[in-house]
DNA sequence: GTGCAGAAATTGGTTGGACCATTGGACCAC
DNA sequence: GTGGTCCAATGGTCCAACCAATTTCTGCAC
């Protein structure tokens, strides 16, 4: 038997609706990523369901990415959506162990290297001058607070991803950055982490404004080389406290 | 059922704090996939929340693909949860079209060529023979079947992905492969897709098997761009056809 | 007018209770 | 067995509140 020609019948989909409506009222309005979308209440009413309904859509798409919900403030979309957006959840079990940490390195040198090159053969003169612009900032944030320029680096690498035309780079390597971040918060890591990283984000830069994929990638490869050793040394360090 | 498995929850962050939950709850019962878990109502009253909390919980879940939900019957288990998983949630704008699958293919071919490398690094004898064994079966196929060894094509790639010692190769490219069978089965591609990467299959065991990292990288970066020509020839003939 | 503290309105988050739709098993007539 | 009917369990939806964070407005002191 052709197990195709008996599919399963479709009967209700309420909140699948209420998201293809709602792809439907950004599209009608060209919101952009960063505007806030109606309220809950006013979709509901809107849309003639439930606020829950409302609810349950909405958490599919804040766990998707598309959108932020802010309390007392409104929900915003945070990402371009399109009627046929193709999503590919992937959840990882990783651990919060070095040998983790080490292979979401392995995964981010390949494609921060490939992001870089990318960027150098695709950026316009407006794009170099928005990198040079997060890379002062940076810079100065580094300067002025000895080191710890962490969210400005990032914002620094998240201009080089959107430059290079692909948005799966950013969202691939922000997952990561995530899992970054969430161990070495809280448990001890090397006080002066990233300090060793730091000139190489300027020579990207230069290679990238002299449209030079090949620098370009040749630097980035330096830079996670610099956090992989600043990894490995607060590992060993770890150990060593640990044993005494 | 060990009662004590489900506590109480603490305080803000409500759902967040439902799934943590969940997962000490799912880890303590030793659930497998495919199991039931908890109804709504139970893991409500036992959490000390209201149903629309576990719900907001569960719907997180679901868009993860943790877990499946079946109105009347239960929602049960569909992947092995930990408490420190890694999401991912991937969106390529814009779907069925040309762009969606060269991005695919600028985050394989930055991926690929690492994992040939590291591959190349730190493949052992037995690694280099079964890479071997898979080649030959490819090799074989292809020729039996005038192409489209696509099956066993894929089985190469992953058993360099295995080798290359990093499990998040496998998983993220596998995402992307997913994707781009979806497309290649049904809408009209190139006939002879893959026929000219063929030649690269072997040339890449080589340079693993010399244990020749850069060679290894040279050769993946070769088999991808001849994907991509297919691509745009697949690209450029629907263009040419959809304009008549 | 300006600035600022506090009230009020707005908005997402949570609750509890109700009902609907689907499922799957128990039971029964044949 | 076979096919039907009933019924309890379960996820899906709805409603009407209230809570908590945020924003906006208001009015007073200066």
């Amino acid at each position: 038997m052709d197990q195709n020609s008996l599919p399963p019948i479709q009967t209700t989909a309420r909140d699948d609706a209420v998201l293809k409506a709602l792809v439907g009222f950004v599209r009608a309005e060209a919101l952009q990523p960063g505007e806030r979308l109606p309220t809950e209440r006013i979709l509901a009413e809107r849309l003639k369901v439930s606020r829950n309904t409302v609810r349950e859509a909405l958490t599919r798409w804040e766990g998707l990415g598309l959108v932020e919900r802010r309390q007392g403030s409104g929900t915003y979309l945070k990402a371009a959506v399109s009627p046929d957006m193709l999503h590919m959840p992937l959840t990882l079990a990783g651990g919060n162990d070095f040998s983790s940490l080490m292979q979401t390195l392995e995964i981010r040198r390949a494609l921060e290297a490939e992001a870089a090159a990318l960027c150098a053969e695709r950026a316009s003169q407006a794009d170099i001058a928005e990198i040079a612009r997060k890379l002062d900032i940076m810079e100065q944030a580094f300067r002025t607070r000895e080191g710890m320029s962490s969210e400005e680096d990032w914002e620094f690498h998240q201009a080089i991803y959107r430059v290079s035309g692909n948005p799966l780079f950013e969202q691939i390597i922000a997952a990561m950055h995530e899992l970054f971040h969430r161990f070495w918060e809280h448990p001890l890591g090397v006080r002066d982490f990233g300090h060793a990283s730091f000139p190489y984000h300027r020579t990207i830069y230069e290679r990238i404004a002299a449209r030079d994929p090949r620098g370009a990638r040749a630097e980035a490869l330096k830079l996670i080389a610099t956090v992989e050793d600043d990894l490995k040394r607060g590992a060993a360090k770890l150990k060593l406290s640990s044993q005494t």
